[in-house]
DNA sequence: GCCTGTGAATCCATTCACAGCT
DNA sequence: AGCTGTGAATGGATTCACAGGC
């Protein structure tokens, strides 16, 4: 996890959750709700969701509960969520292919502006989105050209650290890794990785616990 | 994250790390690892590693370090990947394919054994595995007959909570979500989300504060 | 000398419990 | 009365530092 200021990396994590929760109780019409109710639909508990929140300012108001037309705001505001990130992927196979494609992403304002891969027969290739395979060779110009802020890293686990290096040469300060490799992160380049074979092997382990139980 | 034993939650999670770490050593010949390498290796501090470890055993030798290829399989005992485990995927989109299309789960002994949908017209249709996608309403006779353990859905939002709810009645108690949103999980069932959504948030976040530092 | 294993110390996160506002 | 905001208390996880084996 990224470690910085004062804020607990796991708050801001959560709220990012409260986020979509308080979208969809918006969306059922709903004008206020509790700590208490926000934290049932979060699974987590009334405390946890003040104290969150209370890093970031003070959103309720006390015998009452939170706006959630305003929480909605100011969380937006804070996660940065108020405003357009500009996303480049490289590496489109089929997960790259299925992130491209994903609603959620440009529900939550992120835009994929360009994306990459090795293979000469997919440049220029178009997406679902309307953008255009190009070849690593342009990567450079186009990320500094569309003023790309985030890149998302969906190749093989081979290839992964040097493309990694490829966007932190590029000027990228910000990736996010579906490769399932720990990758080496240069100064000034922060690099999340998603796994989600760590999470299987999770899973595989509390059923191991739970048949020996037995 | 899952609760359980006397074992950190965090621990276990970095152990599938460190036998990620270990199996790439593996293969580039080193015999031996100390605690400090394997932690540069996995962005962690040595230390840590050692207490890791030292939760399920005494594996290494002091002076020397680990040896490579037995910390692997001891690890692998551990976490329970030196067997296989039988999934299923409901949801067949462009991450469905993508996640049964990926090597890793085949190599880290993850074997997907059926696949679900909704559309009618997918029913039939055999992905690269050689599986073929299966009507939901086949989903519980399924899961018995092929002894199946674990479920991924990579179903829309909002499709999640019914299917996890379909798993739960099945008879599964471990279920893996992709899908964007919050799942209630029902006694003895034990739920882990993937949301890569939530890891950006996280990376705008940071960059907005690096912005406003300059 | 080198490197592990681990109690003790520290650091961080969560939960409690209550004061304060409506 | 109801619900937030927050110091204080608790509980977990990480790091220190050193004893012990090679």
């Amino acid at each position: 996890m990224v470690k910085n200021s004062k804020i607990p990396s796991a708050s801001l994590e959560r709220v990012a959750l409260y986020l979509r929760c308080l979208e969809e109780i918006k969306s059922k019409g709903e004008i206020v709700i509790s700590s208490e109710r926000l934290a049932i639909l979060c699974r987590t508990n009334p405390a946890q969701v003040r104290k969150d929140l209370s890093y970031f300012g003070e959103f309720g108001v006390r015998g009452i509960g939170y706006d959630v037309d305003e929480l909605i705001k100011s969380i937006k505001r804070i996660i940065g969520a108020d405003r357009e990130w500009r996303l480049c992927i490289v590496g489109i196979g089929n997960l790259g292919l299925a992130l491209v494609g994903h609603e959620n992403f440009r529900k939550r304002g992120y835009r994929f502006m360009a994306a990459f891969d090795i293979d000469p027969e997919k440049y220029g290739m178009e997406l679902p989105n309307g953008i255009r395979i190009q070849p690593l060779s342009e990567m450079r110009d186009t990320i500094k050209r569309l003023e790309i802020q985030i890149g998302l890293i969906t190749t093989p686990p081979s290839a992964a650290q040097e493309i990694a290096d490829m966007l932190g040469d590029a000027g990228l300060s910000m990736i996010l890794n579906f490769s399932p490799i720990q990758l080496r992160q240069k100064e000034g380049c922060i690099i999340e990785n998603v796994d989600f074979t760590v999470k299987l092997d999770n899973l595989a382990y509390h059923l191991k616990e739970l048949e020996q139980d037995e």
